[in-house]
DNA sequence: ACCCAGAATGAATGAATGTTCATTCTTGAT
DNA sequence: ATCAAGAATGAACATTCATTCATTCTGGGT
């Protein structure tokens, strides 16, 4: 043994700040969450691991299991996550007492439908995954059944309000509200799969001249 | 050694019928690409495996790197065949020299598309299972784009024809062509993921709505 | 200053899965 | 009847992954 082994012993300076932290569960949850949309876009619903989605947060892989019983839970969790954000956010706009003129409102729910946060790739990617598996998840149907469910009621209220409202005549609230919504899924489905055929503006102008055809005195 | 004893010996019928059959590569092809079909829609595509495709099929599990080198490339033939199928059949209807109604034959057309045929639930899940990848597989994308790309095509001139035809103005040929294949995609999911909420006969009627405020002349 | 509840870690485990290939079997040609 | 070509089989192998849990570490309470 010479003085040079015993020097070498203690000498691993840590290069990534590896502190370990505590943190209270709901951080730790969402944190995980996070990771896991970034993981689903990146890499495929089919191809994420626990590994994955754990070194991706920058935690340990027992932490998973930890603060979600199961892998299965995990997905669960940031598929429910992704539905209320995105659901969420809609509801509010349709309810949206802060936009009197229901025109306006009718703009700004399609801004935030096709706007820079709900058509990032990575939620896009994620909502589609699930929609992908949810033919054989019956869980991943219910979840996304119970949000869709309130969000289609209120645009229907919302078309009713504006039929109302510009004497509409020869058309079906809740008809226009199944075609309404169909038509953004179908958008954000182009913009995922074709984005070098459908621009994130072309889309938009589609989805307005849906809207404009349907109620042209309230959209320009 | 009884009479019994000897007669026991080969007294094996083999319940399920085991023979083994040779067939044309071709033939095995298509029935590990049916079999995989059926496998997505009832377990999703994350979910299947080897075993349980070559099972569904019948045969051994050998047999599918005999004919497909690996499970990535059976996964992407059957993609190119259900995009091909459907694509191809759209394409044979718009293209109709068979019909030669223009209003007949966009009414064929939404007949093919949220009809027996393509809405049934194997299919669907099929499409959509493989849209949930495609945004992390170029490979994915590239193979819906292709087809997807001639049929908007052709979509777009028989809009444009039906645009002649009926002297419509204001109508943007290319424009209505994207939204109504938007439309459909939107329905087809919502087919596939609340059919609580949304019955075939209903996506019918939206997306006849939808082309009879475009075209009122020719769908009635 | 000390302590300990429980947060965090990651090596170990066992189950599942894709792929291989030595072997068996079928079929059509001779 | 015999044979060869190659289709089909499935046990074996190597890998990957979700999950576990003995151990370490942290930070607020005393």
């Amino acid at each position: 043994m010479t003085d040079a082994s015993s020097a070498v012993t203690e000498a691993l300076p840590e290069a990534g700040s590896k502190r370990r932290q505590i943190r209270p569960k709901a951080e730790r949850r969402q944190q995980l969450i996070d990771a896991t949309i970034r993981c689903i876009a990146q890499h495929g619903l089919s191809a994420v691991t626990m590994q994955m989605v754990t070194r991706e947060a920058g935690l340990s892989v027992g932490i998973a299991n930890l603060h979600f019983e199961s892998k299965d839970n995990l997905l669960k969790e940031t598929l429910r996550f992704v539905a209320e954000e995105y659901h969420g956010g809609q509801i509010d706009i349709m309810e949206g007492g802060d936009i009197p003129d229901l025109g306006e409102r009718l703009d700004a729910l399609l801004d935030f439908q096709l706007g820079r946060g709900v058509t990032q790739r990575q939620k896009m990617s994620v909502w589609f995954a699930y929609y992908g598996e949810a033919g054989a998840r019956p869980v991943y149907q219910k979840i996304v059944s119970t949000v869709d469910r309130l969000a289609a009621q209120k645009l229907e209220a919302l078309f009713t309000n504006i039929i109302r409202e510009g004497d509409y005549s020869g058309v079906d609230a809740r008809e226009l509200a199944t075609g309404y919504s169909a038509l953004i899924d179908g958008l954000h489905l182009g913009l995922l799969v074709t984005p070098r055929e459908l621009s994130k503006r072309r889309a938009r102008a589609v989805a307005r001249e849906f809207l404009r055809r349907a109620f042209p005195q309230h959209i320009h």
